[in-house]
DNA sequence: TTGTGTTTTATTGCCTCC
DNA sequence: GGAGGCAATAAAACACAA
């Protein structure tokens, strides 16, 4: 212990200290412990005065004065027989007075470490051992660090806590403005599969091309593909509206299956395009993403995303594929 | 008064620094 | 190798409900 030191100089004599003066059963005989307690020193090594108990000093509650008992001891001239005669009481831990105390923390304060002088002159000042006062820094620093990790705890709770309130109203506002798409998109479609035709054809149908594709559906078998064919072969594209244009970065790769779910394949539109060129690739694409993205929106249930956009995460990770709206 | 939980004082062993 | 710090722990002192 730090404190040792202060008395016989070495961290050794750390536990000779307690165990000379915790076996006491007899008069002090042994020459180290007559070194350390008869020192010559203005600031004599007192033992472990402070554990040892006196039935007639301050037994009182939480304010008992042990400093009181060190000073009337310290005047007195330690002789022998009250010096045996301490010796022969039962080990007993003796609390602080509230003063030293007060004025510990008060050092404590100012700075939490303690160098050899500053120790000693506390020490001094409040009548207590430097060891005592060592020891007591050490266990304030101990509080001090606990109270510091429960702050930083409750610190990082209060910013998940927020964090998490936050992300799920991003969640709420991007459900809302998903909806507010699906909503522009659907009034789009009427416009989008009227085409030239649009003026001569009750626009109150323009949906039916759509609903009613001109083909059987079953000899092509999936209606995603099959919608993906038919709007090919209409060739529609010409009636694109803005909203899906094609340098939009939505539309560029593969698109809404990787935005609406990366990690399921079975929303991607996947024709054997192994023989096709890059450009024929983005000539295809070009032409028929946005009709497939009306399909597929029609198909699609956006009441709930895609369940493997989760990414491990215990709530539906909607941020990853909706922000690509 | 007593049992029990908490706080405070002190010890011990290990570690790092010089 | 000594000095000093820290974590773990013991044990006394204290607080408090039953």
């Amino acid at each position: 212990m730090a404190g040792g030191s202060v008395f016989s100089g070495g961290r050794s004599n750390r536990s000779n200290l307690s165990v000379l003066v915790q076996n006491q059963s007899g008069p002090c005989n042994s020459e180290p412990l007559d070194r350390l307690f008869l020192s010559g020193s203005s600031y004599p090594f007192l033992g472990s005065r402070s554990m040892l108990s006196f039935e007639d000093v301050n037994v009182g509650k939480g304010t008992s004065n042990s400093r009181s008992f060190f000073q009337s001891f310290d005047r007195e001239e330690n002789g022998d027989d009250e010096f045996d005669e301490y010796l022969h009481h039962p080990e007993k831990k003796r609390r602080l007075s509230a003063d030293q105390v007060q004025s510990l923390e008060k050092s404590f304060e100012l700075e939490n470490k303690l160098e050899p002088e500053r120790k000693t002159q506390l020490a001094k000042d409040i009548g207590l051992q430097p060891r005592q006062v060592a020891i007591w820094f050490q266990n304030r620093r101990a509080r001090w660090k606990t109270k510091q990790l429960e702050k930083d705890y409750e610190a990082l709770q209060a910013s998940y806590t927020s964090l998490q309130a936050n992300y799920e109203n991003l969640l709420k506002e991007k459900d809302k403005i998903k909806a507010e798409v699906l909503l522009l998109t659907e009034k789009l479609l009427p416009i989008e599969k009227g085409g030239g035709d649009v003026e001569q054809t009750d626009t109150n149908n323009l949906q039916l091309p759509l609903q009613k594709p001109p083909f059987d559906s079953a000899s092509v078998g999936e209606g995603s593909k099959l919608s993906v064919v038919a709007c090919k072969q209409e060739d529609i594209s010409s009636a694109k509206s803005d909203i899906f244009d094609s340098e939009s970065p939505h539309y560029t790769d593969g698109v809404h299956s990787s935005l609406l779910d990366p990690g399921d394949s079975s929303y991607v539109f996947e024709p054997d395009q192994s023989d096709l060129s890059q450009d024929e690739e983005d000539n295809l694409s070009k032409s028929l993403l946005p009709p497939y993205i009306f399909a597929k929106l029609e198909d699609a249930d956006y009441s709930e995303p895609p369940e493997t956009c989760n990414f491990g995460f215990p709530v539906d990770d909607h941020a990853f594929w909706s922000w690509s709206y």
